[in-house]
RNA sequence: GCGCCUGUAGCUCAAUUGGAUAGAGCGCUUCCCUCCGAAGGAAGAGGUUGCUGGUUCAAGUCCUGCCAGGCGCACCA
């Protein structure tokens, strides 16, 4: 009986191990009662003895045995600058991986309650959620990114008061002492203000206390979450819908949802609450839904939305939250296991924490005292692309140590530069040339085969590594996997611009290099794109 | 006390999800522009992967137990 034995090839991590590598011999080994290396000779005989007279020969330079029992796989160079061709043909959709299914994906993240502005930590899950649409849409699936717009509850009554408080203070010009929970940061008095001016404060003089807090409630949300708007907008991610809890309230979907539950059996009243036994699902206790003051928990709406979610026709459901929420994954997935979801079509992704540093030194956040970074701060100090690129440079389950002032130097420590001055190098190279890039011969092998220095065959190989590297980001949900390759492309692409001139005497090496250039361009262009930072020709 | 995340070079982080001699950037010490952008390149120094025991051909990666840091454990949202 055959062991059960995955047959994978992978990409070694040194080059000079080739451009594939298999490990089989290595762990059948035992199996076969011989030793790794001897049995990977065995298969390698083998092989060469199939490969002769197959088409797939010419395209293979050698197969070698090394290490312990590796089988590694050289491709000609041939072989390697077929990628070149392929990235002038294919175009924009070079990279995209093959073979996927697609599917439906509903992306909600950010999601900030509106009752202050962005903070860099809802920076780093939009930038997040941006590119992740981006990559998954690249890869075939279809996206739909959802802003849940939390505008009804306390907080949001809060958040009413707090700008009735404003207001009067600004009407009768006195300083009064705040109530410890209203909110105070200096957004308030600026919305109360703009409030005041459109009102008139001789209407608001005679509004009965009622009056005075629903107008202000209305007032500060609107002006809240267009600041909001504008705050993504700038910051270049878009949604598809921005789904209003108090629409999903008054629309009844919550009650109906609360009446599936109970059909199925699995709410049960206690001290005056109604409960969802969640842990049936392997949820740590049982959740209250229903508060024995009648009022919902935060739970009952939200298992609604994402009820609806499923209802909708998405496949697979990706929630993108803060930290602070980890406790709260396994009652929404035992909540839809409840509703007879598959749980597994959920995937949270906790966004950690971004600390601020400014020369060294922590800057403070807390959002009570009203004293916190705020996105738009990001935006203004360090603008749209560092501020993106270093929200994805980690991947989002580790804390973020995000330094203002490396983001705001201009300098060549600053690893966004480093990328973008490539692409701007390249843009450089072609007016050097000067010729149109449409007549130069990219289907011609004989001509690429004058890429054989070492730097050439480096960045050949990068090239070919794209689509790979793209897939693993759509897999594991990780844009930042991005960012190492991008470092290396550019990096290549600086060594080989210091050793090689691309633009000399000798007309078809000139056109060989140009082409390679022009494909390490495009695949920088393709990558920050799905990164969401741009390209700049010129720097 | 329980759960999740993290611990790798002086600092910030990688390591293709279990592969080969653990790699980059910054900082430090030296070099390289008559030539397509020096926002760049080359060389050097820097490591018991927090500690411990295990699993196997192979462990930074998986499992046990500790240690340290962060975040959570509501009839809050």
């Amino acid at each position: 009986m055959m062991p059960d034995i995955e047959l994978l090839f992978e990409i070694p991590r040194e080059e000079k191990f080739g451009e594939l590598s298999n490990t089989v011999a290595l762990s059948l080994a035992r199996h076969a009662g011989k030793s790794p290396k001897v049995l990977a000779e065995e298969i390698v005989k083998h092989l060469t003895g199939l490969l002769e007279g197959s088409p797939v020969k010419m395209r293979i330079e050698k197969v070698t045995v090394e290490g312990a029992g590796f089988i590694n796989f050289y491709y000609t160079q041939s072989e390697l600058a077929r990628v070149v061709g392929l990235i002038r043909s294919e175009g924009k959709d070079f990279g995209k991986p093959k073979g996927i299914s697609p599917k439906k994906v509903l992306l909600e993240f950010v999601s900030a309650n509106p009752t202050g502005p962005l903070t860099v930590a809802h920076g780093r899950q939009a930038a997040l959620g941006g590119s992740l649409a981006r990559i998954l849409k690249f890869c075939g699936h279809e996206v739909w990114k959802e802003y849940y717009n939390n505008d009804e509850g306390v907080q949001i009554d809060t958040l009413g008061e707090s700008l009735r408080f404003r207001a009067e203070e600004l009407i009768e010009n006195t300083k009064k002492d705040m109530p410890e929970n209203y909110y105070r940061g200096a957004y308030l008095i600026e919305a109360a203000k703009a409030a005041l001016g459109i009102c008139g404060p001789a209407r608001f003089k005679q509004m009965s206390p009622k009056d005075r807090f629903e107008w202000a409630k209305k007032a500060a949300k609107d002006a809240i979450f267009r600041g909001i708007k504008k705050d993504l907008e700038d910051f270049g991610v878009s949604f598809d819908n921005y789904y209003s809890q108090e629409e999903l309230a008054r629309s009844g979907k919550v009650e109906k949802t609360l009446q599936e539950l109970r059909e199925r059996g699995v709410v049960f009243e206690e001290e005056g609450a109604v409960w969802l036994r969640s842990t049936k699902w392997g949820d740590d206790k049982d959740r209250v839904l229903i508060k024995s003051d009648k009022t919902y928990t935060y739970l009952t709406p939200d298992i609604a939305y994402h009820h609806e979610k499923f209802n909708r026709g998405f496949d697979e459901l990706i929630d993108i939250l803060g930290p602070d929420h980890h406790g709260y994954i396994a009652r929404l997935k035992a909540s839809q296991a409840a509703l007879g979801h598959d749980p597994k079509k959920i995937r949270v992704l906790i966004a950690q924490l971004v600390t601020l540093y400014e020369g060294g030194k922590q800057v403070r956040m807390s959002t009570r005292a009203g004293e916190f970074v705020t996105l738009r701060e990001i935006l203004d100090e360090v603008g749209k692309d560092t501020g993106r690129f270093f929200f994805l440079m980690r991947k989002f389950d580790a804390h973020l140590d995000f330094d203002l002032e490396l983001a705001k130097s201009q300098t060549p420590e600053n690893p966004v530069f480093y990328i973008q001055y490539a692409h701007a190098r390249i843009e450089s190279i072609k007016n050097t040339f000067g010729k149109k890039e449409s007549d130069l011969p990219w289907q011609d092998p004989a001509i690429l085969l004058r890429l054989d220095s070492a730097q050439e065959l480096r960045l050949l190989r990068l090239l070919s590594q794209y689509e790979d590297t793209v897939l693993a980001a759509a897999r594991t949900l990780e844009p930042f996997r991005l960012v190492p390759y991008l470092t290396e492309l550019a990096g290549a692409f600086h060594k080989f611009y210091a050793e090689k001139r691309v633009v000399s005497e000798d007309a078809d090496l000139t056109h060989a290099r140009m082409m390679l250039v022009l494909s390490v361009q495009s695949v920088i262009r393709s990558g920050l794109e799905l990164l969401g930072v741009s390209a700049p020709l010129k720097m």
